[in-house]
DNA sequence: TGGATTCGCGTTTTT
DNA sequence: CGCGAATCCA
């Protein structure tokens, strides 16, 4: 028998093992494909097997696929992954990566444009910060009402929403704090390109403004024959900036695939648009959809807990997951005293399974906010529990590598303003406020940096002869070290810049206990430089790729936010602080309303969807935040648990008789906007007597102070009303209590 | 200019 | 309460 017969009809071995729907995803090479998938639903794989049979089939040649992620980590699986399916194949040149890094690589083609060269710098929020700084000190803008950090935030707001300042209409503007922005948007513009440089934002939002002019639709032309194909991973994370930047590339060969959840969009506050999958069939002609909807991770019992809670949401695309592993254990739920005593259950029910032989590695802490974070870390450093904390800090966030850049970026780039002023007198040279006014005037009124400014004034008389005799020896060094970059290897060049700056020295004196942490890092910084050709090239990736990378070589216990848990799971998962006001959370709810709780919601369906096997779920009765306690009640999602897939275990006495006679328990019935509006309470005749005299005797009171306010629930009286330090009454949701 | 002290505020986070 | 930033004062 000739074997040749049956190579033909075998499938390749990477398409084996894929259920219908996958495999179909995989298949479906031809026009605008959407891909709908649930939590544990293969989505990664289905997505890199995609990409590596376009290429195994030749429909396309490595660089002719875009392939787009939010997350380098997301980016460096993908490679791998596809690499590893094609035989090993080096991903070097293909156009697989961030949003951020493909765009700036198109934009240091193009950057004359925009009026850039294409060395520009890439800003950290740090240097946005101090620029927009000087631009209020330039106007004489109040930076006490208007915090520069708002400005910021509300131009890159924009920024995510693709507009430029000529863009932003009427309906963008509420307040004085967004005319404010909008006056300083063009300014801030203007100074970003005399310093050759880019915030984020603009990466994109430069590539858009390039690829839409009509004077260059040569440039989209020619991006338009070189990708075949689009391909975009977690696109419910889109921005309207990312997304028109996807739409002008992929509408040349109309062949785009994005991957994405509307149950698993969680960052709707900075600047995603769920949106963006809704108009998915309207922009693309012919567009498939299809749903991956078998989930493959978890435990029946823990998919239909996932389930019940995700359906309480009404804004939702419509996915059912279901899965054929078996019912597993049903999740607990657990009311405690406090959070001392949540972490030390959580502790011993961990330690209880470790004995029986699960590790470590496999358990995850779910938190809602960093600060849930100390009551876990002092547990298990008391018990000795391994366990590694994610998040917080970035490796290039941190203060002593930024001003490590900062030096190198004065070395490669002298007129890098904002990297100049931050480290001029880091250490401390004596060169203050004052001093650097000084300069920043001589360099407006001539029209030079800040650089070219001392080294001009340094030629007068103008200034202290002590200042100028450091700031000439400032100068003589930048001088110095940048004759030095064609010919000495870089790593050494920092860490002679560092050596003879005097930053070591300046750490090395410092007697706070983390300054030996930091002399790491640095360290750490200056031999990964050693990894990269030339010194502009590492400044380009520390500015986009830099991670920290988790040395952990001991199976650990995993503590660290919800939102940083997406795209994670964990044979065992535990989700602390289920209580109203911390999760969901109160600022979330009251500044978004019902859109903020549903995000609230998908949260929590993340969190139990990390889940292989077990999950616990627990809230306290009383929380301490911020110095104060907090009493509190559970979560709205405790009630959306189904009651048969679930283990309750509440602990009597968990709330004080002192503060709260009973804790109403929350009825499941909302009414039908999911969350009572204002109007629908005032009207209600029973709240005045609750605002102006408080409550009658021998009604059941339980006070929730939360934030500004105080929430009162009133048992009998079905209401909840929060007062703000003012004394004002502001409605926040309700619910009905029992009896 | 820089150390000392008071003030103010306090989700989630990628690039 | 605990931290960074603003402000005060030598």
């Amino acid at each position: 028998m000739s074997s040749d017969l049956f190579v033909v009809n075998e499938e390749p071995p990477y398409l084996q093992g894929l259920n219908a729907a996958q495999r179909e995803a995989v298949e479906t090479v031809d026009g605008p494909l959407l891909v709908l998938a649930g939590a544990g639903t293969g989505k990664t794989r289905v997505l890199t097997t995609r990409m590596g049979h376009i290429l195994q089939i030749g429909a396309a040649f490595p660089g002719q696929i875009l392939a787009v992620t939010f997350t380098n980590k997301a980016a460096q699986e993908m490679k791998e992954r596809v690499s590893a399916l094609l035989g090993g194949q080096p991903v070097e040149g293909w156009w697989l990566g961030t949003f951020h890094s493909l765009a700036a690589r198109m934009l240091r083609r193009h950057a004359d444009h925009v009026g850039l060269s294409s060395n520009f710098t890439i800003l950290d929020d740090d240097d946005q910060v101090r620029l927009v700084k000087q631009l209020m000190e330039l106007q004489n803008v109040d930076q006490k009402k208007n915090p520069p950090k708002a400005i910021v935030a509300i131009i890159s707001r924009w920024k995510d929403k693709g507009l430029i300042p000529s863009d932003v209409q009427g309906n963008d503007l509420n307040g004085d704090l967004d005319r404010l922005a909008l006056s300083l948007y063009h300014p801030y513009q203007e100074r970003l390109k005399s310093v050759n440089a880019c915030d984020f934002g603009d990466l994109l939002l430069h590539m858009i403004t390039i690829l839409k002019d009509p004077k260059h639709s040569e440039i989209l032309a020619d991006y338009h024959r070189r990708f075949k194909y689009v391909m975009v991973d977690e696109y419910q994370d889109t921005n309207v900036a990312q997304y028109l930047w996807l739409r002008l590339l992929a509408k040349g060969s109309n062949n785009i695939c994005c991957v994405g959840d509307d149950d698993q969009s969680i960052y709707g506050w900075r600047g995603a648009e769920v949106e963006n999958i809704l108009r998915f069939e309207k922009d693309f002609e012919g567009a498939k959809i299809i749903r991956l909807e078998e989930n493959y991770r978890s435990t029946s019992n823990i998919l239909s807990a996932a389930n019940a809670v995700i359906s309480n949401n009404s804004n939702r695309l419509g996915k059912e997951l279901f899965t054929s592993d078996q019912d597993g254990e049903k999740i607990t739920v657990r009311g405690l005293w406090d959070g001392a005593a949540e972490a030390r259950w959580a502790c011993e029910e961990m330690e209880a399974l470790q004995s029986k032989g699960w590790s470590a590695g496999q358990m995850a802490v779910l938190v809602r906010t960093s600060f849930q974070m100390r009551e876990f870390e002092e547990r298990f450093i008391q018990l000795g529990l391994p366990y590694r904390v994610i998040g917080g800090p970035r490796f290039y966030e941190r203060k002593e590598i930024r001003d490590a850049l900062a030096y190198l970026r004065v070395v490669a780039q002298k007129n890098d303003d904002l990297a100049l002023e931050r480290i001029i007198n880091v250490p401390k040279r004596g060169l203050g406020d004052a001093t650097i006014q000084t300069l920043y005037a001589h360099g407006r009124a001539k029209q030079i940096s800040l650089y070219d400014s001392i080294q001009d004034l340094c030629q007068t008389d103008e200034l202290r002869p002590k200042v100028k005799a450091t700031l000439m020896r400032v100068i003589d060094d930048f001088e110095r070290w940048r004759s030095m970059v064609d010919n000495t290897a870089h790593s050494e060049l920092a860490g002679t810049i560092l050596d003879e700056s005097g930053y070591l020295d300046m750490w090395k004196a410092d007697k706070a206990p983390d300054a030996p942490g930091r002399l790491e890092n640095l360290k750490e910084l200056v031999s990964a430089m050693e990894e990269f050709e030339s010194l502009a090239v590492f400044l380009e990736h520390i500015a986009l790729v830099l991670d920290n990378q988790d040395n952990s070589n001991q199976p650990s216990i995993t503590l660290m936010t919800l939102h940083g848990a997406k795209g994670l799971e964990f044979d065992c998962v535990f989700l602390p602080g289920w209580e109203e006001g911390l999760f969901p959370s109160q600022r979330s709810m009251d500044e978004n309303g019902i859109k903020g709780l549903e995000e609230e919601r998908r949260l929590a369906y993340v969190g139990i969807t990390r889940a292989r096997k077990k999950a616990f779920i627990s809230y306290v009765g009383n929380r301490r935040m911020h110095g104060s306690w907090v009493n509190a009640i559970p979560s709205r999602f405790v009630e959306e648990l189904p009651a048969g897939h679930v283990e309750t275990q509440t602990e009597t006495g968990m709330y004080s008789a002192a503060r709260s006679v009973e804790v109403p328990s929350r009825s499941r019935h909302w009414d039908s906007s999911g969350m009572r509006t204002a109007r629908s309470i005032e009207s209600r005749p029973e709240i005045e007597r609750v605002s102006e005299s408080g409550f009658s005797r021998g009604d059941r009171v339980f006070h929730q102070k939360f934030g500004n306010g105080t929430i009162i629930h009133v048992d009998g009286q079905k209401l909840d009303i929060a007062f703000d330090k003012a004394g004002k009454k502001r409605v926040m949701d309700s619910f009905v209590t029992q009896n």
